[in-house]
DNA sequence: CCATTAATCAATGGATTTGTTGAATATAGT
DNA sequence: ACTATATTCAACAAATCCATTGATTAATGG
């Protein structure tokens, strides 16, 4: 019954319902975001700045296009990722960006000379520096996305935190802080309050779907309700 | 200078470029044409059923996000994928939209059932045959197509000649043709017709770039000019 | 320099998408 | 049942995107 090219409006169609789910910055930040572990939408709302009801309906164009799907929790939603793909899915177009825009390195570089924050450790060059000398590695997201994963032996201390609980670091180690990814900002300020505080620390580039897709241990609290 | 929030706002827009690149039916057709090799305009407008002027236009909205660039060569242009990992992405946005959609498949099996042609080989399958006995492997793609990049040892035909080249096919081997991918109807129509005329014949489903992603080799025309 | 061919540009109206606002719904606890 | 909280729904104006049409540019061959 179907002609060859209404199978093939078809086809593409399907195809455009990933492509126009990805195609919108706040659309790609909720993934980001997603990717560190489920979250209810008052969450996602806070963490990227927009409003709830801006966020739901993001969400909800996202859920569309299965992408991320719903469980609800009494009162609560809890978004997650549709599976690992979905995750990967975002690396690849993040990876894509930063192939074929050199705005993407200038606007990094820039917003990093600012701060003289440019030192950061990737995920290789941790690892040899941890055969070399003992580092003290420090998760600085909320808890909650401590909890779903994170390096094994990181101590968990949110950014918020950090400033009413310098004492708990060690003044002897390098500090290695690490939050979502080479685009969160968060690390970035736990190294500055750090170094201003009299720490030897540095930024670590990666975030934990960074490193897990490449093979390295993640580890996290199971059964959390 | 720049805040947390306008940093973040500038990087995942740069992100958003690559989806929005993505997010037409149109676009990926393109791109999913591009994938055999490159193209002028002319070429894509009429492999797509799409106006010179409109594919015109996509063309330029595919380079602005980079995935495709052009070269001028005479009165001509010639666009090409500005590399591999253009052609893993629509892969992959492919792959998601299998995964994901239900009606993916469905689309795809009504279409097939009509035309009683679900029965297909896939790479693997038909290196397995290979083994067994002896067969005619038939790309049935235009003849430029073949030449960027084959199956070693197939044989071209284009589908609009083989009506009329069919003597040159044994009858004693079955023949499998294949085409740009699986979601491509000139192997269909190729099988329909060497069946109404005695042949044996089956559809490979993949397509070029399916099977060198696999590993799988591909002979091309060097030097092509 | 003119004609031809290939492709892009420009302008149009129509359709889709977006953010905002405030109202509606749904669940849990009292 | 009533209240509070979390989220979605509905509606609207602003912005963006799209296909089509016809004009324009650019290169080639005479």
């Amino acid at each position: 019954m179907g002609s060859d090219r209404a199978f093939k409006d078809a086809i593409y169609e399907q195809i455009a319902r990933v492509g126009r789910a990805v195609d919108h910055p706040r659309r790609l930040e909720l993934l980001d975001l997603l990717c560190q572990g489920p979250m209810t939408v008052e969450q996602l709302a806070r963490k990227s700045a927009m409003s709830v009801s801006s966020t739901s309906q993001h969400l909800q164009h996202l859920r569309e296009a299965r992408l991320v799907r719903v469980e609800h929790r009494g009162t609560f939603r809890v978004y997650e990722l549709t599976d690992e793909a979905t995750c990967e899915l975002f690396r690849t177009l993040r990876g894509l960006a930063q192939r074929y825009y050199a705005e993407m390195s200038a606007i990094t570089e820039a917003f990093l000379r600012d701060r003289e924050a440019l030192e950061a450790l990737d995920t290789v060059a941790l690892q040899q520096r941890l055969t070399q000398e003992s580092l003290t590695l420090l998760d600085v997201r909320p808890t909650e996305e401590y909890a779903v994963g994170h390096w094994p032996g990181a101590v968990s201390l949110p950014v918020e935190e950090l400033a009413g609980r310098l004492a708990e670091l060690p003044k002897d180690q390098t500090i290695v802080a690490y939050c979502r990814g080479p685009y969160c900002v968060l690390s970035l300020h736990a190294v500055e309050m750090l170094r201003k505080n009299g720490y030897r620390a540095i930024r670590l580039a990666d975030g934990v779907s960074d490193w897990k897709a490449q093979g390295f241990p993640v580890v996290g609290v199971k059964g959390v309700s």
